[in-house]
DNA sequence: GGCATTATTCAACACTTGTTGAATTGGATG
DNA sequence: CATCCAATTCAACAAGTGTTGAATAATGCC
């Protein structure tokens, strides 16, 4: 049985190609291209199928792109709400450093859905910019609890505004995954990768001496990301 | 001599459309759409005149949108070397603080201008990149130098970064600027435009505390920005 | 073997895109 | 008035778009 083979036959050879082989074609194109200008029959391309059998899944390109984003944030939001569950009692500093973590954990290999949904939001085109919200809310609420309960805890500032904190800690570390590489390496002479990192701990350093009650107060030993 | 009616004629109107309208008309189209899904038509659509009409001012839709990064940053570079002047010794925070109120009267009108910039330096358009990075750069190399100016003067941080606090510094204003008035107003009850002027000052309060020498001094009074 | 089902492709539709060449017009100049 | 030029439009091109309906082949079930 030649079951990887795919002899050229014009007919079907069911079962080959599951949705979520496509999801990860429309992912790679989506990212390139955004949302708007991604082309069903690139995707198809990349998925070695024709562009009809994506309306036999997916009810239409924006449904495949709904159905990339209910696929990833499922998962983060699991982790997130193990982070901010108030029995941890680890310092605030280790765990506002795991949101980073996990956000690079889980979003590294995906420029595609990053850039996405901010252009999605920005631009707010009708019905997409709900979704996401609706998908990023509780995430966000979970990074928000962190900092009250570090509030509570007295290691952060008292007047810190929790919701705008979250904003800035995430958004920026998104904005290292996405521009820092693009933007960095031809100034200073670091790899791309290694720029991810060098920007993520900066970051961190500066970030948490701005929130911190104590900012002269020794930061924990803080893991690099896993590779 | 009726000279605003535009008689429908379906010859010349000489000399009515100058290239600049056309830049407007432009700007504001790439804005919602990006710069690869926006359509000449749409953009000679908003300006009143034909599609064909773009090519006799501009060679291309790149040309184009290359001619609205040549009329924007310039400006912006005058008055961020004006600011990065080593004779002025106001103090740094002041002066970091008049970086982001120049930002913000720049770039306060032009979402096009900023998500495009972010858009195709992330996905590296050939060319593109290059030339946004040939007018950014200067003007990012300016606030550098108030960074290394302040660490010199004693008020910040010795161990500070200068180029990676510069992308913090002005990369969050960007962010506030475009998606904090898309996000918070759903979250918070505020207006978009206290949104930004909300998130740029408690942006400014950690990002500051973060890098002073002192975090324990008072901040000078910082004035809105203007509106 | 026949049959229904499932996964797949083909071919086409109506539409939009960037771009170009020829035509047209108004005004200035002679 | 004729001529020239700059500004503008028209009409068309080839290519690409999302989408759909019919056709096709492999599989599992009777």
């Amino acid at each position: 049985m030649p079951l990887a083979s795919r002899p050229k036959s014009r007919g079907p050879k069911p079962t080959k190609v599951d949705p979520d082989h496509l999801l990860d074609a429309a992912q790679a194109v989506f990212a390139e291209d955004g949302l708007r200008a991604a082309s069903l029959r690139a995707i198809a391309r990349r998925a070695g199928c024709d562009p009809a059998l994506i309306y036999y899944h997916f009810a239409s390109k924006e449904a495949l792109f709904a159905a990339l984003l209910r696929r990833r944030f499922p998962q983060l939001l699991v982790e997130m709400k193990g982070l901010a569950d108030p029995k941890d009692h680890r310092p605030t500093a280790v765990r506002l450093w795991e949101v980073l973590l996990t956000y690079h954990r889980h979003l590294k290999d995906d420029p595609g859905i990053r850039s996405m949904i901010r252009g999605e939001m920005v631009r707010g085109v009708e019905g997409l910019a709900e979704l996401i919200e609706e998908q990023i809310r509780p995430i966000a609420l979970c990074a928000r609890d962190i900092f009250e309960q570090g509030i509570a805890r007295g290691e952060l500032r008292p007047d810190l505004q929790p919701l705008l904190a979250t904003f800035f800690l995430v958004r920026m570390q998104i904005e290292i995954l996405d521009l820092l590489p693009a933007l960095l390496p031809r100034l200073l002479y670091l790899s791309p990768e290694s720029t991810v990192v060098t920007g993520m701990r900066a970051w961190f350093d500066i970030f948490w001496r701005g929130i911190a009650l104590d900012p002269s107060a020794p930061t924990p030993h803080l893991p690099n990301p896993a590779a």
